[in-house]
DNA sequence: AACTTACCACTACACTCGGAGTGGTGTCAA
DNA sequence: TTGACACCACTCCGAGTGTAGTGGTAAGTT
């Protein structure tokens, strides 16, 4: 079992890469190898088994997608205003979306958890400690809604995202702006 | 090229079994022909490759997903309020979750139409006509809400479904029936 | 009633490909 | 010198494809 850790990223990088655009079960250690231009092989040296590949490559991807400080910078010097909500919204849609694959890797290792109690065990909590942060963090700044409003957000632009990524033809990115400002404005409250 | 039509849709609906729990990459001819409990090679015999496994799954999720008429009837007699919504709501992904593997295999098709434009164009289609059924059906029957209602309340109970489908573990069965409730309350005008 | 045709279920097989796993060699630094 | 790692090579195996071939059956034909 290898250590090096930067080598051990970049293999979880490119095993994303992998699940995005060949799917769960094209995640070979081959795969793996290759798309991290890497000698074949390498990948076996690093994970033991296609478990540990794919459940390390999930807490990879929450790595990645979790907003830097500068971000919740922003955030704090907004106001407390729907307006800001809508702004933050659009921010997030448009930071997830300019990840792709980190997304679609999300989606297709929930569709691999329903064949994997153990990895199904990892996305649970890792998705309910981010969706309780989001909240935490709403109320705590005193942003208006309630922690009902975020997670009907949640759910929403959740789809939205999915429609973007996996049907561009159905909403153009000028409707789904406006979605998300009509949401925004259906579910968070005027102040 | 075999034209038994009995055969043919069971050989589909084996296909979306298969897709449901391999995922995309695990629908191969063997794999179907197994599911569907027939000597190998039949798959085959069927369809000229994979594309037109694929794209044949999808239409027939579609079919199996649409509501019949009884439920069309039964919502033409509910009086055209938010209370009615909220149980067409509720019927709707009630009806959605009992069969998981239909939502399932839309999801994987959706995660491979990435891959196969003809796929994507297939769904594409057939997605839009679905939504755009629903807002007519809507409008009208003089539910209370306009378009952007229905395709918000779209958005946020189709994620809400693939949550219970994946990570059952995240919104209890309660839970998440109340969430179609608060739902329907922030998006749905009262009357 | 015998014959022909056409379709289909089912079987078998040859061939390819991709992946797993592992042992071995080279290289660099402590 | 030793240990950790990068890199390479090789073998084994299973899964999948495509197709040719066999047998059965039902419907039409004379």
């Amino acid at each position: 079992m290898r250590q090096n850790p930067e080598r051990r990223t970049a293999l979880l990088d490119a095993a994303i890469e992998v699940l995005a655009d060949q799917g769960a079960r094209g995640l070979t250690f081959r795969a793996v190898d290759q798309r991290a231009a890497v000698p074949t092989g390498t990948a076996s040296n690093y994970f033991p088994n296609r478990d540990a590949l794919l459940t390390q490559a999930g807490r990879r991807v929450f790595e990645r997608l979790d907003p830097g400080p500068e971000v919740i910078g922003e955030s704090l010097a907004l106001p407390r205003t729907r307006a800001s909500v809508d702004r933050l919204m659009h921010e997030m849609v448009g930071r997830i979306t300019a990840f792709p694959s980190g997304h679609l890797a999300m989606l297709e290792l929930r569709l691999e958890s329903t064949r994997r109690p153990e990895l199904r065990a990892v996305l649970t909590e890792q998705i309910k400690t981010n969706l309780q942060e989001n909240i935490d963090f709403h109320l705590d700044t005193g942003m208006p809604g309630d922690a009902d409003t975020v997670v009907h957000l949640y759910l929403a632009l959740n789809w939205l995202i999915i429609e973007r990524l996996t049907l561009p033809d159905l909403f153009d990115e000028a409707r789904t702006d406006a979605l998300i400002t009509s949401l925004v404005d259906q579910l968070v409250p005027p102040r």
